[in-house]
DNA sequence: CTTACATTTCAGAAATTTCTGAAATCACTG
DNA sequence: CAGTGATTTCAGAAATTTCTGAAATGTAAG
């Protein structure tokens, strides 16, 4: 498969952006091609298209799909795996920010709670500085989950 | 300055999250480091307490400063620079919000109106697939301007 | 069971990022 | 304006992450 030009662009900016949203080029790339695609791509064509190994974009689709960002598809009489993201911007907006809350908040509220158990430490600042960060996240994850409570109904 | 062990396993925890919040470990340590001390600490002390090279502190603060994350102090008498973070934790929220948006979102903006912009590609699925995400990231931008008007008034 | 793909794993290579120490720059003080 | 201390810069070293090719594993068909 040959990109179109545009395709290409898009791409290749999702590979470079990749960095800062926390996954790698490739996978950005992958992301962005399986997004711009109207039709489910198997990892040989994504692999060509990338001009990149076919193990990589084996690693590459795995990572995609721990953050459910991407369905696996199958096509009659093809024994290969198809790939495609939700047509639904909506859908994907929500598993995005689902899964960095993740990986992002949810360890740091768990350690924060940790700390807090582990009873008075003799540094009052630093203690208060914590229970108010916690509180913070605690807020913030509350309204989250209401949210998605009422996105549910 | 010797760390309590309070102390030490937040600045850890941060340190080793930085990684998946786009920071690097340093960066991490020395925030949290800056957070949950009652008082402005200088590059020195940063540098001894985390182990760290001068050099190191100093890149360090610099890109913590590059995202409005810690404040300059000045102490009377002593003509080294002391750094804080805000007491406002909502002020921190809104800083480290309005810094992903300038760096994870705008760029992609910016790149998709380009791509618009140069015409029809012949390839109409990606065409309405990039207006697509463009008009949701324009909304949710659009919708971030609003709270942060209000905010202001 | 065997053959023919398809996919995953993984050790090492390549690339990138982070960190350090030394030197340079800056800026205040006497 | 010389001297001292604070900070930054930067080239290379160290660490980490990403990527590849080869081998291993999985799986459906004959």
């Amino acid at each position: 498969m040959t990109l179109t030009s545009l395709q290409q662009e898009f791409v290749l900016h999702f590979g470079e952006m990749g960095s800062r949203w926390g996954i790698n080029r490739t996978v950005g790339q992958i992301y962005a091609l399986l997004f711009i695609s109207s039709e489910p791509l198997n990892a040989e064509t994504i692999t060509d298209a990338l001009a990149i190994s076919r193990s990589n974009t084996s690693m590459g689709l795995k990572e995609l799909q721990s953050w459910n960002l991407v369905r696996l598809k199958h096509v009659q009489g093809d024994r290969r795996d198809y790939f495609t993201t939700p047509d639904d911007l909506w859908e994907i907006v929500r598993t995005l920010v689902a899964e960095r809350k993740k990986r992002e908040i949810d360890p740091t509220l768990t350690k924060l709670r940790e700390l807090e158990l582990q009873g008075p430490a003799g540094d009052d600042y630093a203690e208060a500085r914590i229970a108010e960060l916690r509180e913070m996240i605690e807020m913030m994850t509350g309204f989250y989950a209401e949210m998605e409570k009422l996105e549910t109904e």
